[in-house]
DNA sequence: CGGCCCATACCAAGAAATGGGGAGAGACGT
DNA sequence: ACGTCTCTCCCCATTTCTTGGTATGGGCCG
């Protein structure tokens, strides 16, 4: 039965005290649903603090040199896919949920020699705290366990909510917060104003625009208006919708 | 068998063709579940203003007036919870997850009073895009049904996608696609690198990068630097993992 | 009360981005 | 062979952003 294998496979990769640990049950839970192999990948702390990363795998050493040494991380469409997607997605399905440019395709061909033909790649992310991703793939000759993609689905995020914990990381230690004015600033910044323009909107001076704008890349440590939004944004002051003014019906 | 119930509801929940569908839907997965309330939420911004939300829900509507009327949302530990978790979480190991305040737990009792006694809560959230949460609920003198916990996770990450998917946040049409090149500076600029920084970093001259972005804006036609690295964000052509990650390994 | 934060407003100088031109080399497909 | 696209490079003028200051008034809190 299937969700027993989640529940004893989830329980082994849940209560993993060690790093090799996780590596271990992970690769027995890749091996029982039917895969060939798998790679968890954590980005901690992200935004406007430095933190680390994490990266857990089976995958050949000849193709982990090639990914680490050229940095194909930067390259690679299943990563950036894993970023935009709430599900869990097949590698067939990447184009569904991301465009794809000519190096990113060089790049998963690449690793397609190199034994890593299909795969599922399940994203669990934390606004500002943790990205991550856990792929579990097939080699030549095989397809995926479609079956066992629900299992795969939940042992993921197991996966990542364990990496998280055994990281360590309790999270950030201070968010940069803005005060009401410079996130109004922001945002119309983000909305691609000018500063004199939101003088206008906000009606207020424009050299006020300017010293909100400056307090508020000050706070985020930053000297760039473009990473000012960016950090604004990553943290959740200021989102997609509030940007582009989508409105969402009820 | 509880994986078929999963294949089946979550059918229905990821094919839902309207708000009023999904409602339905996720009121029948509730109640095969052993559940007896559910709720539903999207947020999109955390700022007050303009931030758009969607909220789907049978919860009572005495207990829902006192919600949105008091903002109850800002005092709601369950919320807060959501955002600090990787995986779903019953109500009761919140504490596990977050300190709670005197407020929050009068938020907390006061629900409670109102017949939303236990719940479990599936959080899943996409930085700069969608921070969701699917609640599943039970009432006085029932319990949470232990064995059913990781068909609601499944549910309700199903749920979240479908939700995500019918506000008009997925599947936007039409990207504008970057060369390569042109994609490489907007990723620099996105990590606040100047035109003359970029030009030392991609080891072309400094008119080139200036070229390729006034190219990349016009294909986006904007006429911000800001506003193009935030479209091509939102098109996933980079991400925050792409945008960060260089700090983390330096 | 004094200190702190917030919002507001102003000035000046230098750095950076933007918009308008033009141009050549190489790849690619029809 | 021809057009299209990409990547590369250059010039100029103008706008916008960034940084360094200073300053006033209001509100809140110990």
């Amino acid at each position: 039965m299937r969700l027993a294998l989640v529940e004893l496979l989830g329980d082994s990769i849940l209560t993993a005290s060690s790093i090799d640990d996780l590596h271990e049950a992970l690769a027995r839970a890749a091996g029982d649903m039917g895969f060939d192999r798998f790679a968890l990948s954590l980005e901690i702390g992200c935004g406007a603090d430095s933190g680390a990363s994490l990266l857990v795998h089976d995958y050949p050493a000849s193709w982990a040199d090639v990914y680490i040494g050229f940095n194909l991380a930067a390259t690679d469409p299943v990563r950036r896919a894993a970023e935009r997607s709430v599900l869990g997605f097949g590698w067939q399905n990447i184009l569904d949920l991301v465009p794809m440019t000519d190096m990113e395709r060089t790049t998963f061909e690449t690793g397609r020699r190199h034994g890593l033909v299909d795969g599922f790649t399940v994203p669990r992310h934390l606004p500002g705290d943790v990205i991550g991703s856990c792929s579990f793939v097939t080699g030549l000759g095989k397809s995926l366990p479609h079956a066992m993609l629900i299992v795969a689905e939940m042992l993921g995020a197991m996966a990542i909510a364990s990496a998280r914990r055994l990281s360590g990381w309790a999270g950030r230690p201070g968010h940069a917060k803005l005060t009401d004015r410079q996130r109004d600033c922001v945002l119309w910044a983000a909305r691609g104003k000018t500063d004199w323009e939101i003088s206008r909107i906000l009606g207020i001076s424009h050299e006020t625009v300017i010293q909100h704008l400056k307090d508020a890349r000050e706070r985020y440590d930053t000297h760039k208006r473009a990473s000012l939004i960016l950090y604004a944004l990553y943290d959740g002051l200021i989102s997609f919708a509030d940007i582009f003014r989508w409105r969402i019906r009820h």
